[in-house]
RNA sequence: GCCUUGGUGGCGGAAUGGUAGACGCAGCGGAUUCAAAAUCCGCCGUUGGCGACAACGUGAGAGUUCGAGUCUCUCCCAAGGCACCA
């Protein structure tokens, strides 16, 4: 054994043993216990970044820790290879995005590898190769056979100059990234997947989701947005309109109906192409409407802006005349384009109300409180402690009263009715990109859109084009979509938008189960041995989109008789981000410009806190812009592969578990980093001045001095609070911590005696089984340093022995009305009574409770002992 | 704007309603060294006190409780998501 700890001697060695002995490949093995261990694979952007190591390390953790129980684990790795930065790559570097793919997939799968992670890497799956995405078309032509996917206009955000369809993340202040031109709203055809078909399933299934956070859920929950309201049909005031016609709206708040005092239609609504025919005013509005980006975030933080169209239509309850406003916030798209407005009754319409002086009637009151038109107060949204008034035959009514016999009214009057809605809206996949999974349909002028036949299939994606960022380039290679129409083989067109990449990602968990299967989609067999996935590991950041298409996908394919579970995920695991300090200088127009935590010096105060920073390279003063996330926009990433190579990959991974719990966020520190480097050279000087002496026989449990014990305890404690840690709770900081602690004795120990040495085997023994899924290469070889046969990742997870944690006398603390004024030694077997005495006597409660009268003691046995005194 | 989460020393963080600050980092003092690195020992929330100790202290304010970082309410701030970033 070494005396200095060699990372980089003893990795590779770790790693090459694994690698010879293939031992994480893993097969089907009935009758033993599987454990589907799972980490959102990674989009190939070039190189590592930390959130990935902390991503990796994490499942690893849980990977390794479950094969210590015993369990057949599979762990595999792949590439959600499409996407917009190969395009944007592509067009920077003059390079074809699949050549930059591959290479960047090359270069990151090293230095996965060079973290020593257990990973089953003949299941590696790629989903820009033609095996993956084929059976993604196939799916496609399936559902589009079922109805599941349907033809219908969307919305997009069209950039005039580039003459190209931009994702929201191109828009910058309503601005294209690359033309600078304003960017309007297009509608195009777009084939949407009909999730809101399992909307409901989907919501309900989120019940047996035991293994999965309360936030998450709820997020989803909301996201899916259940409500219930009412239709409500207006009839066209044919003056106004000069056609007959219905104007129909969706309204969670039928209940309010009596107080609406104007309706708002979206920009494209019919009504506004209508009216702004002789009304230029209302049609530069309409224009101005249609510009900017389709981002929800946009649209609700946006000036509320309206117009009249000159319309009014009919309140089928009172008869009365409600004008017809065109507003910028009612989005075309979301349910009928059009809203009734209660201004009383919610906060924006009574924004509105007040700008465009429109009236606003009160229909609930509540006691005590009074109205304001001009005003807002919160409890005028409210739906309980109110009583509806103003509303004649619904006057003196509560939330459901009103709600009730207003929509019985309307069903009645074939005005309306009862509706369950849901926020949920369905899934457009259609993008106007080259570097995604073609779609498999060719349109052809008499079958229209016939999708392609299974033995055509794939539609295979030409990978040496490249793009130049105005319009998809597919749709200008006629090699790739003239086409024959499958059916009646007249000349025809084949599809060339691509599919959104949250499709590939929907359903790779299954096919790494079977990922060379050239029969179908998946082998039913090896999916349903192995799914659903005993432990998902990813980013908070998908806890909507990402998590919520994979279920929605799992349905589908269950749907198809692919695989037999309801639910893809039971237990997950989200991952806070990795932040790091970032700063920076202002530029004269107002910019910023970000510089790297490593090219900046600290000033500290002699308290060491942070007063100021200064760029290395010229020692000029910049700002300190405060913690966020790594990314290269704010230049605050901190290269995985130098801290690898620099302290050896468990290091870097020690420091990621113990810097935080994983789902918080976890912040970077160049000084963390070395802690952790060090305490791994403790362990190994430890066990190398322990097996130099020579490895000890036995230990004699029963002849253990009490120091002996002490130790003992403090090993067995460590087993029991890590494994409670680790197994239940995934906090690898306070496992880690534990470790550490027992360090800290165990360095101090005897070892003098055979005995005291052989305690001391078994101490190290124990850090190297519960290090052992953090740290993997140093454990391996310390494994076979104390003499031990096997390999430590075949070893199983130490067992606590409680005899060893039995103590004989327990320190209780004492306080005084909660206070703490003391601390007593009692014997364990003590009872309530004699501790209460001991309390009772103790010198600094007889001070405080002195000339006071004792009203009670509480004894928390084990803990406490509360004297209240007055 | 809406949904969700979080806020504890100089820093990362720890605390089944029961000793706030485990463990680590940084800092300070000392030992070792020709010197440095490494290592080892000690101190380390704030204020007062030589000290024993005392008062205060978990974003702000109120409440429940023998006892609140933890539970309830109101407010402030930050982060994640908002459907074409992945």
């Amino acid at each position: 054994m070494h005396e200095q700890y060699q990372p980089s001697e003893i990795e590779p060695a770790a790693q090459s043993h694994w690698d010879a002995k293939d031992s994480f490949k893993v097969n089907e093995q009935p009758g033993k216990d599987t454990y589907y261990c799972l980490s959102m694979f990674p989009y190939p952007s070039g190189k590592l970044h930390m959130g990935h190591v902390r991503n990796y390390t994490i499942g690893d953790v849980i990977a390794r820790y479950q094969r210590m129980l015993g369990k057949n684990v599979l762990q595999p790795m792949g590439w959600d290879a499409f996407g917009m930065p190969a395009e944007n790559a592509a067009m920077k570097n003059q390079v074809a995005p699949a050549k930059w793919t591959y290479e960047n997939i090359a270069y990151m799968k090293a230095q996965l590898k060079s973290l020593g992670l257990a990973i089953d890497w003949s299941r590696e799956v790629t989903t820009c190769k033609p095996d993956y995405y084929r059976w993604e078309q196939w799916l496609f032509t399936r559902l589009f056979e079922k109805g599941v996917i349907y033809r219908k206009n969307g919305t997009v955000n069209w950039d005039p100059v580039d003459q190209t369809v931009l994702a929201n993340e191109q828009v910058i202040d309503g601005r294209g990234w690359r033309s600078g031109a304003l960017v309007e709203k297009r509608e195009i055809p777009m084939y949407y997947f009909r999730i809101t078909a399992y909307a409901e399933e989907l919501l309900a299934d989120l019940d047996k989701l035991d293994g999965w956070p309360e936030q998450v859920k709820t997020m989803q929950r909301n996201w899916i947005g259940k409500s219930f309201g009412a239709d409500i049909v207006f009839d066209y005031d044919v003056d106004s309109i000069g056609i007959d016609g219905q104007l129909k709206v969706y309204s969670t708040r039928p209940d309010t109906l009596m107080g609406a005092t104007y309706v708002a239609v979206a920009a494209e609504h019919p009504l506004a192409t209508r009216a702004a025919e002789n009304n230029p005013a209302l049609a530069a509005f309409i224009t101005e409407c249609k510009a900017g980006s389709v981002a929800e975030a946009d649209m609700a933080t946006m000036e509320k802006k309206g117009m009249p169209t000159g319309q009014f239509v009919i309140h089928p309850l009172n008869g009365q005349k409600l004008p017809v406003f065109v507003a910028n916030y009612v989005l075309w798209g979301y349910g009928e384009g059009a809203v009734m407005a209660v201004p009383a009754h919610d906060e924006r319409d009574f924004e509105f109300a007040n700008k465009y002086r429109l009236p606003i009637v009160q229909v609930y009151a509540a006691e005590g409180k009074e109205f304001s038109t001009s005003e807002w107060q919160d409890w005028y949204a409210d739906k309980a402690g109110l009583t509806t008034v103003n509303s004649a035959k619904y006057d003196g009514l509560d939330f459901q009263g009103a709600f009730d016999a207003i929509v019985a009214d309307l069903e009645a009057a074939e005005h309306g009715a009862r509706k369950t809605q849901f926020r949920l809206r369905d899934w457009g996949i259609s993008r106007q990109r080259y570097w995604g999974c073609p779609i498999p349909i060719i349109h052809c002028p008499s079958c229209g859109d016939v999708p392609v036949p299974e033995d055509q299939l794939p539609v295979v994606l030409p990978e040496d084009v490249v793009p130049d960022g105005s319009g998809s380039p597919l749709a200008r290679m006629p090699e790739f979509y003239t086409c024959t129409c499958p059916k009646c083989g007249a000349a025809a067109k084949r599809e060339t938008d691509t599919m959104d990449t949250f499709v590939e990602s929907s359903w790779y968990f299954a096919r790494y189960a079977s990922p060379q299967y050239d029969q179908g989609m998946v082998d039913p067999t090896a999916a349903n041995h192995w799914l659903p996935v005993d432990q998902y590991i990813g980013g908070i950041e998908h806890a909507i989109l990402h998590l919520l298409y994979a279920r929605f996908f799992h349905k589908l394919m269950r749907d198809e008789g692919l695989v037999n579970s309801d639910e893809p995920f039971t237990n997950l695991l989200t991952q806070g981000m990795v932040v790091a300090e970032t700063y920076y200088r202002t530029l004269p127009n107002g910019g910023k410009d970000w510089f790297n935590p490593a090219d900046v010096e600290i000033e500290r105060d002699s308290k060491a806190k942070i007063v100021a920073a200064r760029l290395k390279s010229d020692g000029l003063p910049v700002e300190i812009g405060g913690t966020e996330k790594m990314s290269k926009s704010k230049n605050n990433g901190v290269d995985p592969q130098a801290m690898i190579e620099a302290y050896g990959a468990d290091t870097c991974r020690l420091f990621m578990m113990f810097a935080s719990p994983p789902d918080m966020s976890c912040e970077w520190s160049d000084a963390g980093i070395e802690g952790a480097n060090r305490f791994l050279r403790r362990v190994w000087r430890l066990a190398h001045s322990h097996v130099s002496a020579g490895l000890p026989g036995a230990l004699d449990i029963a002849s253990l001095t009490d120091e002996q014990k002490a130790i003992r305890r403090a090993i067995h404690l460590a087993i029991k609070q890590a494994s409670t840690d680790v197994g239940q709770h995934h906090k690898f900081n306070t496992a880690i911590a534990q470790v550490m602690t027992l360090m800290n004795v165990l360095e101090k120990a005897p070892t003098a005696s055979e005995q005291d040495r052989a305690l001391l085997q078994e101490g190290l023994e124990t850090v190297a089984l519960l290090l052992a899924p953090i740290t993997p290469h140093i454990c391996h070889t310390l494994w076979q340093q104390l003499g031990k046969s096997g390999d430590i990742i075949d070893a199983a997870w130490p067992s606590v022995d409680e005899s060893a944690l039995v103590q004989d006398t327990l320190t209780l603390v004492v306080q005084v009305n909660g206070k703490l004024r003391g601390q007593i030694d009692v014997p364990a077997s003590a009872s309530r009574e004699d501790v209460e005495a001991a309390a009772r006597a103790n010198e600094n409660v007889l001070r405080f409770t002195e000339g006071l009268t004792i009203r009670k003691v509480i004894v928390v046995p084990g803990k406490l002992v509360n004297i209240v005194a007055n």
